[in-house]
DNA sequence: TCTAATGATTAGGA
DNA sequence: TCCTAATCATTAGA
């Protein structure tokens, strides 16, 4: 809305409220509104309604000055703030200063209406979020209780994992204390600038119209500018945690070899199945638990299942394409094989010979029914051995797999 | 520093 | 769902 529509508009209220100030301004100075005089440099169009009581008078009175409002973009620099002036040491100022005021106030309602509360952005929502399931926002708790959690889960005991999750709380605890540092950085700011805006507009009331109103709106179209400032903040810090994850708990940057033993036990398993070098579940997880595979993951028996199958689809796509560099091996886990198989049987008869038929020695031999197959296994394989010089390299399927 | 070894991941197939 | 095959990323040894 134009000024002139609101001046136009506002006309006949003024005069009502203009009535009102010039009684007040009669009931404590005794000076009447018609008593219009030269003030500060100005001159003032002569009086219309001279006893106080004309109610047209007073119309054209107001109008007139309206119009020299209107007009004083039109002068030059000079005569405006000499005009400017005049006005502000009008006696009728108050009046039509509080009256515009009131106009204002009404117009910002209407266009506020539409524009406040605005619903909250849930990519803002989903940063904050973020922030305190890392444990970066929020309270402290030890350098981020998820993000410890994490740490522990991925480091699954393992001693030398520690060292890295120590690291990785520290670099944690640096990212939060950044991510601190700038929010009240930004938060200061913000009060600043914005405590700056209002004495600004308070300052500028006393020369313009500003209700309190108006300065609350501006106060929340900073607030809204730093809030978004906020939120690059927020995402540049989640972008950091991120990498700071992916660096250290990211399972495949955490590889380790597994130990010796480990690889021996999956390599006899390998070379004495070496016919159908498929473990079921059962044996993978008992391959697992002879292994202690807790080395990469560890949380759970099933990912420790999934490195045995990892190991053994590994191994067969390995073995496959260079038999020949696998064949030392072969021979070497298929003696020890032997030679374990051997020392059972030996082991077997003696006790036979040392106990009764009657009494079995059930305990150790019951125990894993799947490995004394392949200890048979292992013995025909030996025999195999021990005629062709070698071990038997395996038969594959049309598709590729091993019979 | 280079390279082979090796555990993990991924895409595609059955 | 499990497998193969290719590839990635890291480790360890020369």
């Amino acid at each position: 809305m134009s000024f002139s529509i609101c001046v136009a508009q506002c006309t006949d209220s003024l005069a009502s409220s203009m009535d009102d100030q010039a009684r007040i301004m009669q009931s404590i100075g005794g000076v009447s509104l018609s008593g219009h005089s030269v003030q500060g440099g100005m001159a003032l169009p002569p009086p219309h309604g001279h006893d106080g009581s004309d109610g047209d008078g007073r119309k054209q009175d107001i109008g007139d000055i309206l119009h020299q409002i209107m007009t004083i973009t039109d002068q030059s620099l000079d005569e405006a703030q000499a005009k400017k002036h005049g006005l502000n040491c009008h006696r009728m100022k108050p009046a039509l200063f509080s009256v515009l005021c009131e106009i204002k106030e009404k117009t910002g309602l209407s266009i506020r209406g539409s524009q406040e509360e605005d619903p909250p952005d849930p990519q803002l929502m989903r940063l904050d979020n973020m922030l305190l399931a890392e444990g970066v926002a929020g309270p402290e708790k030890g350098g981020g209780s998820a993000a410890s959690a994490a740490a522990a889960a991925a480091a699954g005991g393992a001693a030398d994992s520690s060292i890295e999750h120590s690291d990785y709380r520290a670099k944690l605890t640096q990212i939060r204390q950044i991510y601190h540092t700038e929010l009240e950085k930004y938060e200061q700011a913000c009060n600043e600038f914005t405590t700056h805006v209002m004495n600004l507009l308070r300052e500028q009331s006393r020369t313009r119209p500003i209700s309190p109103k108006e300065i609350e709106r501006m106060v929340g179209i900073i607030h809204r500018k730093f809030s978004s400032i906020q939120m690059q903040l927020k995402q540049s810090t989640c972008e950091a945690v991120m990498i700071l994850r992916s660096r250290f708990l990211d399972a495949r940057r955490k590889r380790r070899n597994f130990s010796k033993q480990a690889t021996e036990i999956l390599n006899e398993y390998f070379y004495s199945h070496l016919s159908n070098p498929y473990p079921s579940e059962e044996a993978k997880e008992e391959l697992a638990k002879k292994c202690s595979i807790t080395v990469s993951q560890g949380v759970g028996s099933t990912i420790t299942v999934s490195q045995v199958s990892n190991w053994f689809g590994n191994k067969r796509i390995r073995y496959k394409k260079n038999i020949g560099k696998f064949q030392e091996e072969a021979n070497l886990y298929a003696a020890k094989t032997a030679v374990n198989a051997a020392h059972a049987v030996a082991a077997a008869v003696q006790n036979s010979q040392a106990n009764s038929p009657t009494t079995p020695n059930s305990g150790f031999q019951m125990k894993d029914e799947e490995f004394q197959l392949d200890s048979a296994e292992s013995k025909n394989t030996l025999l195999t051995n021990m005629f062709t010089g070698g071990y038997p390299a395996p038969c594959y399927q049309s598709d590729g797999r091993i019979q």
